[in-house]
DNA sequence: GCTTACTTTGTAACTAGTTACTGAAACTAG
DNA sequence: CTAGTTTCAGTAACTAGTTACAAAGTAAGC
């Protein structure tokens, strides 16, 4: 095992000291001749510079800190892109922890993330990490939470989400100008943004003249609960003779086991039933499915330029959703493609 | 801005020296009172310790360091998760960074890592870094390659790999087996995988007594390319009085593109044209799409095993690709959900 | 030729921890 | 009651860098 080339080892090979080594790899005055010497040096040795010891010195670490609910998602992964983005451009990098919706490895990832210092911390999850975050912010670390509403984010925290009452609104419009009157809401639970789509959903629906029961709005946990809430929405419509013909997904996570509960009960979409859900995903296009579109790369951006930028007082920024309609209402209009996608030209070559 | 405590403060605070805070902290002989004192201290200042400090000490970090080369494909997002499985039962962290295929990124990310002198390297890519982690190895990081042949992976470092050959005739057996005859191939190009994977199909065809010529095999470097791919198997066909019965997609990251592909031009899987692919998906279950499964989840594991276990010799692991037949290839066998998806339960409740 | 000013480099102290060594109690044995 | 051993805590040196300050060297001005 060869160890590792130190920067006094560097000093010793050019004949200079330590102090000169440093100034030239961070830019202080020193001649050009020392500096040829001391980058021949560095050369000679392959001397990586420890950005352990540079971070202890700094007083931080020069990675973003990101934890993750659930690294699944389409939407979490161009969230991911986008802060890597402006990580590289930084000569920084993204720490990453998935906390698979598990409460105590959240708390964990979020203690071990400010042990290294993380240079700020952006976090889709936050619903364990009160104190810590906000001592976190109190010790000078940015920190950003993602995708929960302006209203509840801690204190001293950027804050950075989506309208959702108005991806509600987008989604009772579109249903609602598709001919749709008896409509049956998945939702994911008690989260603020969750509860947002659904309040968005029910005013916009009772504006058109369609009120939504609380009881035509079902909660799915988990993917094994989909199928029966589905269940649950059919036989209410059957039993109010006012057969169901629209289902509203309001979390990206679901989208597939309600799709799949659908289709499994030989269910047409739309000729049966009408279907819309959250953050448009690169299958979606394939499968004609209508979506609410978050603009993630973006706000994955926008996170890391907070971390990076460090502006003095907490910011709230709040990203407007886009319907991205396809077939899966029944709609008309021409089929938009996943951005990102190819452009699916017409041929002639059909065997 | 608050100080953050050290502990040098929490050593003050219990009327102790920091040697015998650090020794309560990591398991020293301490008595009990002695222990209380400097605990009640920690909690009293809210003492979190630096772990880059530790760090400089250690001569390492205690985070693993993850490049990718493609963050959106399903392959590496499962992958990450075992990684990320293993790194949290080692109060560990994954530091992750994303290439978008570039190898000037690649390069200064790999670099990066090194700097952060991550405890093991997990890299998908290692295009441009054969010197760096062969340096790394020396240096005594646990390097590891996923999915590069076993054949080019750099001196030092551990290999996982999928058995290529055996997915290329997976593919050809079940082809042959649904009556097809007439076989295109799309790949992304020369990386060794895919070069294994084409061999492993054309010679299992050759055995079945259905050669698979070189044009018969189209490469798209990127989604954009795959139209005009898709388009030269179907002339190439037409031309030679065999119409193409069956395309092969050698990477999971252009399934998408290859399918957009087909249905754009009106063709019928698999009615028209039989369809398999690498890597499965949460859609293709929906989509019925016939793939050839890595155990990526497993992969993620053994790569994090690898970073912390630091086994003496370089590791290869050979990992085997299983068939998951649906209903692309036209196969009448029953339909084989994407594992993890819920159970699918009949139900006599269609409206 | 001497003073002043500026540039360049080295010394040593600093970051926040860990640990080898040392000495002082405390406990056990004769 | 003393000697030997064990336990416990402190001092100081160490990790790999950065930087304040001082010293030395060089050039310009008078």
């Amino acid at each position: 095992m060869v160890k590792r080339a130190t920067i006094g080892d560097v000093a010793a090979d050019a004949g200079v000291s330590t102090a000169t080594v440093s100034r030239v790899l961070n830019g202080g005055a020193v001649t050009e001749a020392t500096a040829t010497r001391v980058w021949e040096a560095v050369a000679r040795l392959e001397y990586t510079p420890n950005a352990l010891t540079r971070g202890v010195f700094a007083g931080r670490s020069s990675t973003i800190g990101v934890v993750i609910r659930d690294l699944s998602s389409p939407f979490y992964l161009d969230l991911i892109r986008g802060i890597d983005e402006v990580a590289a451009a930084n000569d920084s990098l993204v720490m990453l922890a998935n906390t698979f919706r598990r409460v105590d490895r959240e708390v964990a990832q979020v203690r071990t993330m400010d042990e290294q210092r993380v240079r700020g911390l952006i976090v889709t999850t936050g619903e364990a990490t009160d104190g810590r975050t906000r001592r976190m912010a109190e010790n000078g670390t940015p920190c950003v939470i993602i995708a929960r509403s302006v209203l509840d984010a801690p204190p001293g925290m950027h804050s950075i989400s989506l309208d959702n009452v108005e991806a509600g609104r987008l989604m009772a419009v579109h249903l609602a100008g598709c001919g749709r009157s008896s409509i049956g809401v998945v939702s994911s639970g008690r989260r603020t943004s969750q509860i947002e789509r659904t309040a968005g959903l029910r005013r916009a629906l009772a504006d058109l003249g369609l009120p939504l029961p609380e009881d035509a709005v079902m909660v799915a946990e988990t993917e094994d609960e989909v199928s029966g809430a589905v269940d649950a929405l059919l036989i209410r419509g059957r039993d109010r003779g006012e057969p169901l013909d629209a289902i509203v997904c309001t979390t990206g996570r679901l989208t597939v086991a309600v799709h799949a509960a659908l289709t499994a009960r030989g269910i047409a979409i739309p000729g049966d039933i009408a279907f819309v859900t959250m953050d448009d995903f690169p299958w979606a296009t394939a499968l004609g499915i209508t979506v609410i579109a978050q603009p993630s790369y973006q706000m994955g951006l926008k996170a890391g330029e907070l971390v990076v930028d460090r502006p003095s007082g907490p910011v709230e920024l709040v990203f407007t959703p886009t319907l991205v309609a396809r077939t899966s209402c029944g709609e008309r209009q021409g089929l938009i493609p996943y951005p990102g996608s190819s452009a699916l030209p017409e041929s002639p070559l059909v065997p």
